[in-house]
DNA sequence: CTGTTAGCGCATTCAA
DNA sequence: TTGAATGCGCTAACAG
């Protein structure tokens, strides 16, 4: 691989003028011309490295993803690899498999690969999760979740249930039935659920709530051993499409005779429109979270300072 | 941050000390408690830049992936993910939202950071794809397709599609209905394909074929447009996992009254499962084909010679 | 507009 | 076992 010194030779030139040509431009028409065409000829190009070294700046951006097979996670990299492209960064895409431990070390190796920021979609913050953070000298972003302190992006969760509860209890159903998650998630255990029982409460609606998982699997047996002791149900929340999903596995079974006349989620997952009867679901702006956390992320890169915790609305 | 020559001040011994140190490790038992004690102390890490400017490696494994949310894509990056761990490699992933000049745009960016090697899950192979492969001095190896020439790891489509299509001839259906794909994709429209045809011809079963597209939009369209004209069909089967669910969803449209009693897909998907009634579909070992991409990977670069072409069977 | 020089942080000679 | 010196490829002062 040819280096810029090997340039500079072939075009009789110094290494400053190449380099000046690749940065500044304060370099001659004759010599710009000629520059241009032995860099071509020989298709150099600079190495990064190099010049990671000798800049403070690194243009990588590191994100940490849970988990891949997401509708969620991947309209959110899509948004951020857009801007990405159009700021010229390269993503370094970092994947935990849902595993604490995974994001921890994860943070760490990219702080040391002294990517310029880092973002984080995580699922929970842990103490150990602040440690890194606190030690890492990387600016980082959370999405999806926030925490007093941390810059954070996140979507409007209450207002998704409370709109969801709205349109439910406009219906004015007998039997709903709502299957939340743990209250250590902040927006989904608990905004989510506080506006959907807003919506509801507002038509005089109280459902009954049962707390299950967030992963599919678990969610069908918990799903399965409750609906099996009810047998009037009108509407079916889950709060998540994967939960919904999981609802709708169950409550469509050919064994299954006392089926709903609505289940809902939330997420906007196109697998909810693939299955029949299609669950009913709100979407979140997962493609302009993923394009407004690159642009906190370079104002904090700038060290500008910017709101701590961005709120995106959901589409209604 | 800390560099080298404060730890080595810090230390009271020079750089190459510390270097050593980091390194090989001849160093005297004292010393090395010494540096051990300090380098925790101010938690210092080697400049990842410096050390790769010198080195020929740099630990980093560069991945395209045409789509995140898919079954196939992330079970292979678990697969890939899984032995980058054990071998202490860093994974770029390269997102390319199955758009051919991004594709061809990351490898020129993956060669210019110098990655040790290059994984891409390609579509298809295009001249494009060709001509930067050859520009770019690094070791790429190909999954999910093959290409003379190319290293590549490929899974037994056409294994897979004799044995579904002697399960399918077992149960004597009359009415076979195939929707293939186009044979520019030569894994799944010829191999995937004429497995399938030979399969059934062993049970004299001759079906109908249709050509529709990778994409479940497209592929829904597809499925009504035939399907509506034809009102006997025993058994459907969809080149990929997506094509099936759309036969799925047509078929079991409420307004549609000639139902399937089998429908067959390929892939694995849990997305099969989760519809109901189910799909029946055929896993491949995806994560298999992950870790086996990596262990070639090694191999080139460590520049041993390996077989060009991997061929992974099928789960039966 | 251009060339010389120095240094980013590290690993590797070569001597001691 | 250790230290001094050198260079990886590049950019930024500085001087011309």
């Amino acid at each position: 691989m040819k280096n810029i010194s090997d340039i500079a030779k072939l075009a009789g030139v110094s290494k400053s003028t190449v380099s000046r040509y690749l940065n500044d431009g304060s370099v001659s028409k004759k010599t710009r011309l000629k520059l241009s065409k032995i860099i071509n000829e020989h298709d150099y190009q600079p190495n990064q490295f190099a010049q990671s070294l000798r800049a403070t700046q690194t243009h990588l951006i590191g994100a940490i993803i849970p988990r891949m097979n997401s509708y969620a996670v991947d309209e959110t990299i899509k948004g951020i690899v857009s801007q990405c492209h159009q700021h010229h960064y390269q993503l370094l895409l970092n994947y935990t498999g849902l595993q604490i431990e995974a994001e921890i070390d994860a943070i760490e190796t990219l702080s040391r690969s002294k990517v310029d920021a880092i973002i984080l979609m995580a699922t929970d913050i842990t103490e150990s999760h602040l440690e890194v953070i606190d030690k890492a000298d990387v600016p980082i972003i959370i999405v999806g979740q926030n925490y007093p302190g941390l810059h954070s992006i996140t979507h409007d969760d209450y207002q998704a249930g409370l709109s969801v509860g709205n349109w439910i209890g406009q219906r004015q159903p007998h039997h709903v039935h709502f299957f939340s998650v743990t209250e250590n998630d902040i927006a989904v255990g608990i905004h989510r659920k506080n506006g959907l029982l807003d919506g509801l409460a507002s038509h005089q609606i109280k459902p009954s709530i049962f707390e299950t998982s967030f992963k599919y699997e678990n969610a069908l047996e918990d799903v399965q051993q409750y609906l099996s002791q009810i047998d009037k149900v009108d509407v079916l929340v889950g709060a998540t499409d994967a939960i919904a999903l999981a609802i709708h596995k169950y409550s469509f079974n050919s064994e299954r005779n006392c089926k709903p006349t609505i289940i809902h989620g939330f997420g906007g997952d196109p697998m909810t429109q693939i299955v029949s009867p299609s669950i009913r679901t709100i979407q979140f702006n997962y493609f302009e979270a993923g394009k407004r956390a690159m642009t906190e992320v370079r104002q904090l890169i700038k060290n500008e300072k910017t709101e701590e915790s961005v709120v995106i609305p959901v589409k209604l």
